[in-house]
DNA sequence: TGAAAGTACTTTGTTTTTCAAAGTTAAAGT
DNA sequence: ACTTTAACTTTGAAAAACAAAGTACTTTCA
């Protein structure tokens, strides 16, 4: 058997993360108001996890207006999609053993 | 929806204990030495890594010899698999945004 | 109109975690 | 005697996580 660990991506070691790409999988876009209610975090940590993210261009940001207030939102991108998934598969084949 | 990382177990973030639970579910017992050559470890690293297991109470230790080296190998809690098995659950409903 | 509150950050600084490298102990091989 | 192996522990450095405070701009409320 190979090292197992390689497969596995090293940002989603973060629950944080996993919970952002998760939310984002089922969701097509939220915002950063939405997120930080979601999984009860500061705006500081919520956004250098984003950033983490958007660095290696899992998401995609959009900024628009509601009414008159700023909005940001999050979008997957489809290098995230694919990432992820590979990462689930990884885990998976792991936790079986395969 | 509830916050989904809550459900989350803090100890199973990192890859390396990740890795060591996979082996341990899949195997009944393994030893250091295995441990570390399947995970390409330094002594150091996996030492600490089970030791955080081991400190959760997921893990247990067995020293005993063979022929006339020490082995040690490490299995599996019934709590340490329970914890597992919870996190992975709790995974699998957080990406299917149960 | 002036104060308070909201959005979406950035900056700062502390705490926690990770990890490699070196040291340790004890026994075994040569 | 010296080296090797097993299974660590210790040390120290680097990276990551996090809270709190600061920022800039806007809006809402009194």
């Amino acid at each position: 058997m190979k090292n197992p660990i390689e497969a596995l991506n090293k940002i989603f070691d973060s629950r944080i993360r996993l919970g952002v790409m998760s939310v984002l999988i089922v969701n097509d876009s939220i915002s950063f108001n939405e997120l930080k209610q979601l999984l009860e975090l500061t705006d500081g940590n919520l956004a250098s996890h984003l950033n983490t993210l958007e660095q290696a261009q899992y998401l995609k940001v959009q900024k628009s207006f509601i009414g008159k207030k700023t909005n940001t939102t999050y979008i997957l991108t489809e290098l995230g999609r694919h990432a992820f998934k590979a990462h689930l598969d990884a885990l998976e084949k792991m936790i079986k053993g395969i």
